[in-house]
DNA sequence: GCTTGACCTCAAGTTAACTTGAAGATGTAG
DNA sequence: CTACATCTTCAAGTTAACTTGAGGTCAAGC
């Protein structure tokens, strides 16, 4: 992906400025700004006004990835680093994450399985469906209900940071 | 609270009036005002300035709370519904959908697997543990992402209604 | 020394799905 | 007829996680 020039660029390999970060991790710049200004990652220095980073970063930002895949917010993954840098996961946290999703995935393995009854349901209309009506019948009880927040992907950083912007 | 004499009571009962819609669903009055607003449900006339619904609309918002558990947006939900206010729901649509939330769930049952391993690990920090590791090398490498938008619940309508408000 | 392009800060905008609030109208009980 | 609880509209606020833009700084190349 990268040619390894002997000759090192700009930015002295082991201190990544905010461009050299975001292009190795894929997280736009602004995303790295605004991740420092929460307090997720940090910079070790600045040349002039211009941030420096160490490559610790990058194990961090892949951490807050994974976090954030796992139904995290960014507060929640706030509290996984001490002050001093140390990463400390409360293990009970990962536990009721854990059964968080189990219970997200139980809700969507019925809503997957009612929309393929009633993609294939020969019921001249969906409402006529007995099985469309008993999910119909559990929306109106409450039973069912909507998901819970997270995020939104779109376009995927990446790629639309490998598009050159 | 109202006796059921047999005097009907102000909102003839087969045409409810907005608070008498929310009452029975669950779905508060500014919702509806809101859904109507985004043409989801219709009021079929006024009494002075007040919506009056007709008994459809349970049916109409049952499946609006259907759809949002299955992850559609409200907008992709007003393409369901012609405009005479029949159900047609494109079953490939349906197909796709089911499609997305196994892909869902097979993201989210990875990261379940590595909370669950995670939270009994005995490593002295997670970034020690090679299941973990092997995690975040995937974060690190983008192909584990952040989930897809969706929706809050936080206290579940229907009990901050019943609470009273 | 000057130009330039990358970086900086800070405020405001974005999206989805609603909620809240202000100001006004009205059917209904008394 | 007067109170008043409810309704009405419309604008603005909320949350999460960012992005965008304006206006400014600065290190490095020429």
């Amino acid at each position: 992906m990268r040619l390894a020039g002997a000759a090192m660029p700009k930015p002295a390999m082991n201190f990544p400025d905010i461009a050299e970060v975001a292009r190795r991790s894929g997280v736009p710049a602004s995303t790295l700004r605004f991740y420092e200004d929460k307090g997720l990652i940090a910079s070790t220095g600045r040349r002039g006004l211009r941030r420096l980073f160490d490559a610790a970063v990058f194990e961090r930002l892949a951490l807050i990835a994974l976090a954030r895949a796992s139904g995290f917010t960014l507060e929640e993954i706030g509290t996984m680093f001490c002050a001093d840098g140390r990463v400390a996961i409360d293990r009970a946290m990962l536990s009721a994450k854990a059964d968080e999703l189990d219970k997200t995935m139980r809700r969507l393995r019925a809503m997957r399985d009612g929309l393929r009854h009633a993609a294939v349901c020969r019921a001249p209309s969906h409402l006529e469906c007995p099985t469309f009506r008993k999910l119909l019948a559990g929306a109106a009880a409450g039973t069912i209900r909507a998901p819970e927040p997270a995020v939104k992907a779109k376009k995927s950083r990446k790629a639309r940071h490998e598009a050159g912007r």
